[in-house]
RNA sequence: UCCUCGAUAGCUCAAUGGUAGAGCAGCCGGCUGUUAACCGGCAGGUUGUAGGUUCGAGUCCUACUCGAGGAGCCA
């Protein structure tokens, strides 16, 4: 390209360009994440956020008084380091920098998270510190790529964005899991989807979408709830089911395969197996409600809860066995580090073992949850586990019964006891990671639901209006954002996919 | 709300009912190619809270508090 000082936007060159600087000498700017002196050398981890870098300096008569202050910073201190770029594949990340100057920016004594291992009680309380590492900045920058692919997805379709209210006045059903408001005196509620509103939006620019957070009172503590996270929803006007089930299929595509393009080394950093992400391809399956009631009773359930169990008690022998010899080894060692090390693995065998043995036991419970399942029932977490098993790829699990889902879904007519909605379950036994429906256009149905469901339509007068004045048929979905992630990134727990997550009971920091 | 498990140094964990320890982080010293470097030293504690059993409790019992992940509910 340029030479370059064209490139810089600063003084600074960022790690994430240093190819570009082979044999120059450059000013890095960023924080100390190891640092490791032998008395006459030095080796400085360096991160700026783009990237890590080696600096290497020796003390020489030249840069005594260098070497002094530098082998004395502490983790996560803020630095400025001068030197030669240079090849050097024992370094991480392939280039070192010949260290010829550097300068504090910002000091940083006992840094809390330090590199070993922490329990998430204490991880979380440093949210703000746990940052930076490197994990976490991996995730953040998936984030940012299923963020943009979300918006660029929807732009390149002529969809508008909307953005609806937060507070909102009235609520559907279920008043006790929204988070209640004092505005000016009046009960307001935080908002739990745009989707009422992004009705009306359609009826205005016909397709349109939204993207927010959103607000869940539920006292709900597993590692797939949060109280506030985000969702985007797209509505769209002159669409049926089918077309529904087209867009979120190319829609879901979209966004796995520019992860795919964009943070292949993030997802290794994770240990993500891509082979799995690279089989989201369209077409998914598609199943009725009543076809899941059937296979949750038939015989490939309970084959793959079998098959499961097995795997489970192979794999507890196998960690059993693990842990005895890492216990043995662990007497036979002298070095306290190596104690150390296999002392870290032994923890790590345990907290897979305890895993292992919680779902092996929650398999007859399962089991005996799909057995027993009977036809009208909400589909349950462990039921949703079980059919996303049976398949590779992303499963649509459609028409529920209209008695489990929201007033405004619309009836099939051709089967008035189910709806025209739709539930997307992940792979690897995610689950559900989006729902959506097509709305009731006609006026008289959706009053005859609203009674049905003991609704007062005073506050859904202006929703009934989009009804009176030329009604459409209409369709929308809902895509929850960090239930995505930690699919895509194969995260055990969805606290990981956003920034500060807030879940019941924490909200520090 | 219910079920299961847990709480010991800043962090991760040890400790048959019998003198509370180790590693990491911190501080001091040593070491010229380290990869969670290594070696030596120093410092670091009201064992979640309140009771109880006992000659003696980190360990046993009861209650409570907080946390973890399941159920329900949901994206």
């Amino acid at each position: 390209m340029v030479d370059g000082s064209m490139k810089k936007e600063n003084a600074y060159v960022t790690i994430g360009e240093l190819g570009e600087y082979i044999g120059q000498e450059v000013a890095l700017a960023g924080w100390v994440v190891t640092l490791r002196s032998s008395g006459k050398i030095l080796f400085l981890v360096l991160r700026d956020g783009t990237g890590i870098c080696q600096g290497v300096l020796e003390k020489t008569a030249e840069h005594d008084a260098l070497f002094d202050s530098l082998s004395h910073l502490g983790q996560e201190s803020s630095i400025e380091m001068k030197g030669v770029v240079r090849v050097e594949s024992r370094a991480p990340g392939g280039y070192e920098l010949a260290v010829s100057g550097g300068r504090v920016i910002g000091e940083s004594r006992d840094f809390p998270i330090t590199p070993k291992e922490h329990g998430i009680d204490f991880l979380l309380r440093q949210r703000h510190l746990w940052l930076r590492s490197s994990r976490q900045t991996a995730i953040m920058r998936i984030r940012d790529t299923v963020t943009f692919a979300i918006r660029e997805f929807f732009h390149n379709r002529e969809f508008k964005l909307v953005d609806t209210p937060i507070f909102a006045p009235s609520v559907g059903e279920g008043a006790s899991t929204l988070f209640e408001v004092d505005y000016f005196g009046q009960p307001v509620y935080l908002a739990q989807t745009g989707q009422l509103y992004l009705e009306s939006a359609a009826m205005a620019l016909r397709k349109v979408y939204c993207f927010g957070p959103t607000f869940r009172a539920e006292k709900s503590k597993t590692r797939r709830h949060l109280t506030e996270f985000w969702m985007v929803e797209p509505e769209v006007a002159f669409i049926d089911l089918d077309g529904l089930l087209e867009l979120a299929e190319d829609f879901i595509c979209s966004i796995v395969g520019k992860v795919l393009e964009k943070n292949r080394s993030d997802l290794e950093l994770l240990g993500r197996d891509i082979g799995k992400l690279e089989k989201v391809q369209k077409p998914f399956a598609r199943v009725t409600y009543s076809e899941a009631v059937e296979i949750l009773h038939g015989s490939r359930a309970e084959k793959l809860l079998r098959v499961e169990y097995s795997q489970l008690e192979k794999l507890i022998a196998e960690l059993e066995a693990e842990l005895e010899a890492s216990t043995q080894q662990q007497a036979t060692v002298t070095k306290a580090w190596q104690k150390d090390k296999l002392g870290a693995r032994i923890i790590e065998i345990r907290d897979q073992l305890a895993e292992a043995r919680e779902s092996l036991k929650n398999i007859p419970l399962h089991l005996e949850l799909a057995k027993g399942f009977n036809w009208g029932k909400d589909l349950g977490g462990s039921d949703e586990t079980i059919i996303s098993k049976l398949h590779e790829r992303p499963v649509f699990v459609t028409h529920y019964p209209r008695m489990t889902k929201a007033f405004y879904m619309r009836q099939d007519r051709a089967n008035e006891q189910v709806v025209e909605n739709f539930d997307l379950l992940a792979p690897e036994g995610v689950g559900e990671i989006i729902g959506g429906s097509v709305r009731e256009e006609e006026l008289d149905r959706l009053l005859a639901r609203m009674k049905e469901e003991g609704l007062a339509t005073e506050p859904y007068e202006w929703y009934l209006d989009l009804r009176r004045y030329g009604s459409v048929p209409h369709g929308g979905f809902g895509l929850g954002i960090e239930r995505t992630l930690g699919w895509i990134c194969g995260l055990k727990h969805i606290r990981e996919a956003i920034a500060f997550p807030r879940m019941m009971g924490k909200v520090y920091p």
